[in-house]
DNA sequence: GAGTATTTTCGACTGGTGGTCGAACTGCCA
DNA sequence: TGGCAGTTCGACCACCAGTCGAAAATACTC
């Protein structure tokens, strides 16, 4: 969110100060992230730091906005499918690419796992939203597409499933990477498959299945607050 | 953990303290949560407290786990069930229950819902495994019935289908929690109805469904690290 | 009860934190 | 040359978790 000036300073010191500061934060989760590190890193003054960010919190959404833009930024769009499987096997290249995003770039995937621990800031959920804007979105037409096709219940709201989507892969990313300290092998194909069923398994029309269209309007977006 | 001490203290002075932390801790989360601000509270001075617990972190598990314990501590186990439907009827009350257990008192609230922030505390594994022990017990037995009465899938380790309903758990918390405080109401039962039928559709046997048992071993846990 | 040993209490102190602020410096225009 | 905005600077603030040597209280022994 930076203040405006912060653009016009020579583009080279931007990039410094923002790299140095997905650095410490990748590094060490928000609150352990020193300021003074950062500013120390970067060649700067503290009154030049704060002569462009608000705050911590400010240098933060700014580094994690252009860290998510710059990886999600010319992502493909979910394609034109036009039946079931074709939907779902879309859906599994879609999560791959997703999981791709975040796993290869070490500060990427830093900033991802240190999301839990701001979860509790008053800005977090203005700067979740934003941030991952086009990521849901993409998520979303992709299961309204879903709808359309019969393939995807339309008992929920799709915001609900995307966040219950967004929300396993969190806890999954969390479950394996713990495996993966600890020295365990995994084929991520696979691992990518299970995932694809598991969520399938959530939002896939059943016939059998109790309908629960009467809870839409509390599961729905409101409009969000700003706070 | 408390040093052993501790337990030496006048029985009144221990929970003076205990109580005081358990505010502190679900009221600003572990990290904002001040050390002193507790201590001065507690009428003790700061050697006094170093005394009892090493550190902050010593005081913030100790308390989880007093917390944890006195809301399980006399759970009743899962029911034995004989059939299907059974199952999943008992299911849905083993999860309010549980629900129940998180939400009515707020110090256990503001403990689970900080959760997320301390996930990449060194010693956090552990003191989660610790502390949700009896609970995922009592999940894993339930769902290892669940498997014997050909209700719940097998081809995935008991554990992780455990920890994926705890994730969930976890997830639907926060986001109800979100709502809530926008002053969206709710039927909580319904609520409840609805996760169980998410829960259901992750775990349920399902004829056409793939197999991931090749998947075991990586999913299954290893022997825990107590770093 | 005196003398010693152990346990407990105390708070000043340390190196660090995020954030503030008035003064100084710079470049530009009149 | 003077004035003025935009920018830079670092000393300073209140607070933080954690340390430590010494004082006080208690327990134990002769």
């Amino acid at each position: 969110m930076a203040r405006p000036r912060f653009k016009n300073l020579p583009t080279e010191k931007q990039h410094q100060i923002l790299e140095n500061a997905a650095e410490e934060f990748s590094a060490y989760g928000f609150e352990k992230a020193s300021f003074n590190r950062i500013i120390e890193a970067s060649n700067i003054s503290k009154g030049a730091m704060y002569y462009y960010f608000d705050d911590k919190w400010d240098l933060f959404s700014t580094v994690v906005l252009e860290l998510i833009g710059a990886s999600w930024g010319q992502a493909k769009p979910f394609p034109k499918v036009s039946d079931k499987e074709e939907f779902w096997r879309v859906m599994v290249t879609f999560i791959a690419d997703m999981s791709r995003r975040h796993g290869d770039d070490p500060r990427m995937q830093g900033i991802v796992r240190l999301w839990g621990e701001i979860r509790n800031h008053p800005q977090a959920n203005a700067l979740m939203e934003e941030a991952w804007k086009p990521v849901m979105g993409m998520l979303t037409d992709a299961m309204g597409r879903g709808q359309e096709l019969n393939a995807v219940r339309r008992d929920l709201p799709l915001l609900f499933m995307a966040r219950l989507a967004w929300g396993m892969g969190e806890h999954y990313d969390n479950y394996m990477f713990e495996r993966l300290n600890r020295g365990v092998e995994f084929d991520f194909t696979r691992l990518g498959e299970l995932y694809v069923d598991l969520l399938r398994r959530l939002i896939e029309v059943k016939e059998d299945s109790e309908d629960f269209s009467d809870l839409k309007e509390p599961l729905s977006p409101t409009e969000s607050s700003t706070d």
